[in-house]
DNA sequence: CGAATTGTTGAATATTCTCAACAGAGGTGG
DNA sequence: CCACCTCTGTTGAGAATATTCAACAATTCG
């Protein structure tokens, strides 16, 4: 279907092709996206955006994880996002990137140009349609870890981070004898990484994870390989629905009738 | 400009006409989504949107606040966003809806069916577009609003919040004989609703404006009615500079270099 | 092997939450 | 107009949770 020319051949082997934005285009508009692409490897720990820089960088995520930063005056900090392979990063229409971007793993981009990608969104407008979309999914995903930092516990925080962290890591096994879905999988952060995104200090989080290996909901191989022997016992540790739902009936929505069903 | 219809006038004296999404239309355009809009009064309290709800509400706030929520199964609930005069209602593309929407105060809305939007929105790029830019705005300040709930204490949350109200509520006298910035306004929220914002309880809100008060940063005229003498000094308790800054140099940015810097 | 980094654990402290009592505002009916 | 009730907000005391500080253990790197 693609003509074999350098352009095309780069994309038809690509491991997020049809995840990333890329699936938006069909192959002319590959080519001209791919024309405007360079490869870049980004060693762990190396900054990829600083914050308030003028000009942004897009790239998609080929392989690794990128964690995207926001930091107060006096030091303290949080990770407001976390990028796998074939998401997005870079804030498209906007003169400033309001966070810092770092590679946490290293990590492979597929780096466009500013102004030639920002050509490309205006003359494809299934592409802006495309990026549009994967926005919506960060702005969900940004409202529900809302209210992980506003009410969860340590405990149900580090159980959900690693929860997350399970969905998007390729290493699921389900063990169908069993009737249980197994995953392990390599922590791509710090624990003061992972401190960082659940508004927590490092030990805080350390003695929830000893909590849950104790527990028997997650077991280390190391200090960043985990093993998850049932995920379902981790889901209930993330809501913890056992935990907290019995002692009161708490505010339930007061609100009366939806708009839709009078009037 | 405007031919003297009744589609036209109502867009014509319309309050927030180029501050909405209405902005991207030019004048046929917005004949065509007045056409399809409908006026709607929703009192305080009321529900507008459920979660889950398959089919979604578009709408643009034209008086009022609405609060939107999420809850956990055991009852623990969150705000996860304030929409004011202006702001855009409804995930355009989302089959299901994330959140509950409420009005908080009496609500005017203008109202789009759902197929006749997403037709006008496929047939405009300008205003998918328009939504976009609100959608990334919504995320910035999602982002910013993470930080906080993540690392602000109780003072500072509920400072920062007052500062967001302040921003957003359209009663700012600059006393420029003083060279400062007054403000003073009437929150659209209970208490209650101010602490599922920061993720606090009631009481804890309710002692950190106390606090606030007896330092002589904000007055309060009667509950709901909050005059802010200096708006610097409640940036000030907002970021809370002064009262963490010096102890320690915390954890600063590690990273080596930029992308851009090298290779 | 030794140094540096990263992670764990313990004890004391700080912050916020929970429970409980009370105060003020607003509304209703006599 | 006032007594009474309800709803909302405030305040206090004790409890729970997470933080801070400090020591130590494990891991990695040269």
């Amino acid at each position: 279907m693609f003509p074999p020319n350098d352009h095309a051949s780069r994309c038809t082997t690509c491991a997020i092709r049809h995840r990333s934005i890329c699936d938006a285009l069909n192959a002319t508009e590959i080519v001209s996206l791919n024309r405007i692409a360079r490869s870049r490897t980004v060693p762990a720990g190396r900054m990829i955006l600083g914050e308030g820089q003028t000009r942004s960088v897009f790239a998609n995520i080929v392989s690794g994880v990128v964690k995207l930063t926001k930091t107060l005056d006096d030091g303290r900090q949080h990770i407001i996002g976390l990028l796998f392979p074939s998401d997005f990063l870079g804030r498209a229409f906007r003169a400033e990137n309001p966070y810092f971007a770092e590679a946490a793993t290293d990590v492979e981009l597929c780096v466009f140009p500013t102004a030639g990608f920002e050509r490309l969104l205006a003359e494809h407008s299934e592409l802006e349609h495309r990026l549009f979309q994967f926005t919506l999914t960060e702005l969900d995903a940004c409202q529900e870890w809302m209210l992980l930092l506003a009410r969860k516990k340590a405990e149900e925080r580090v159980a959900s981070f690693l929860l997350m962290i399970a969905k998007r890591v390729p290493n699921m096994e389900c063990s169908l004898a069993e009737k249980r879905e197994q995953v392990h999988f390599v922590l791509p952060l710090s624990r003061s990484e992972v401190s960082d995104c659940l508004g927590l200090t490092i030990e805080t989080v350390s003695r929830q994870i000893t909590q849950l290996k104790t527990k028997g909901i997650i077991e280390l191989v190391n200090y960043r390989e985990i093993l998850i022997p049932d995920l379902a016992r981790l889901r209930e540790a993330a809501y913890d629905l056992a935990g907290h739902a019995s002692p009161s009936p708490l505010k339930a929505h007061k609100a009366r009738r939806s708009v839709s069903s009078d009037d």
